[in-house]
DNA sequence: TTGTCAACATACCAATTAGTATGTTATGTC
DNA sequence: GACATAACATACTAATTGGTATGTTGACAA
């Protein structure tokens, strides 16, 4: 990686970490190049605006990242029940970089930036419908070597699986971590009933 | 109610309106008497600072709507898995004040403001702690009446309830009110197993 | 070695922010 | 009707905002 490009993702990690914990709109540039150490001149010379730089965020930090943890594992797992919730375990409890009064970068930036900018909306929605797609793929693989003993929608449970998840970042906000535990075991019982 | 404190509770309808839809941070107190049409000197003599208001707003607005919608309906009926699942869809479909672009003023709230101020966060955790506590109360009573056929914690089910809730009003800013409907399928699925 | 351009650095700007200082006016009480 | 005070109105401020104009520097091709 070539030094300008260096600098270029440092810029975003650190505008990742700072938006992460102080929300999109609410952290600004003048905060940024502050503690990235980059003067205002290199910050536009790497990024036309703001939003731009936002963009460039949810593309090349946010989507690798989830990759990773909320997709793969339900790509080369075997159970979807056991996947689904091991994903949401680990989302949850093992992530340190998430702090549960900041709840998750990906749902705070669609809180947060879906009804401002229709651009953002459709970055973000983009990623929601990907992790939707790997957990109803997941569910019929196991449909189809008949590991489910009832009857059941994928879609629907993709969509309540997904929802429990941005729903106890938020709770987790209010409430602490204790909301994800208890969550957790909500979403065991949930799934073993499938 | 006397003329100084219909100013007053116009301020924090109007303002409700406008948090809403913008977010709290980004809701400038020019905007607010902009479009209320009463001076800054006003505001001012009914509300010490912004956060003043905001936290007004919580306890005077968001309180007892929710009262009306979120709990009492849980209190009132018989039947809790079908009175969860009423109170989710008229919260979901019939609340026409709500938009999907903007989600639900209250989890906007947690997001938003729980990482911010801890004096808002203690307001908005009580508000989660009435409904959590309202859906475990209900759940106990259709115990006690032998309506489940199956064993489960009331906690658990109540904390996926909500943390179900807060997710599809956030996923719902993505993806729009489609996400309410295929939600509400697996949420009537889910209870109808309890 | 010199010219060129990518990659920065510095100094600014107009608009917006929450909040204040200092007014004026309406209203109820005696 | 005088007076006090509640209920507003107007004009300001210092700080912060995203963004720009105009520099400077370093590496690399010719």
């Amino acid at each position: 990686m070539s030094k300008a490009a260096d600098t270029r993702m440092m810029i975003l990690q650190k505008s990742f970490e700072l938006i992460y914990r102080k929300g999109y709109q609410s952290t600004s540039i003048d905060e940024i190049i502050a503690t990235t150490q980059v003067t205002k001149g290199a910050f536009y010379y790497h990024f036309k605006t703001k939003d731009d730089m936002g963009l460039s965020l949810i593309t090349e930090v946010l989507y690798p990242g989830m990759y990773n943890v909320m997709i793969k594992p339900l790509e080369e797992g075997k159970n979807p029940a056991k996947d689904i919730y091991n994903v949401m375990e680990n989302l949850l409890n093992d992530f340190v970089f998430f702090n549960p009064d900041y709840g998750c970068p990906a749902i705070n930036l669609i809180e947060e930036m879906s009804p401002m900018n229709p651009v953002f909306k459709k970055a973000l929605s983009k990623l929601v419908k990907q992790w939707q797609n790997a957990i109803v793929a997941a569910l019929n693989k196991g449909k189809e070597a008949h590991i489910f003993t009832g009857t059941f929608v994928p879609e629907e449970v993709a969509m309540v699986v997904i929802s429990g998840y941005g729903g106890v970042r938020n709770i987790g906000k209010a409430l602490g971590k204790s909301s994800y535990k208890t969550y957790l075991k909500g979403l065991k019982t949930y799934l073993n009933k499938l």
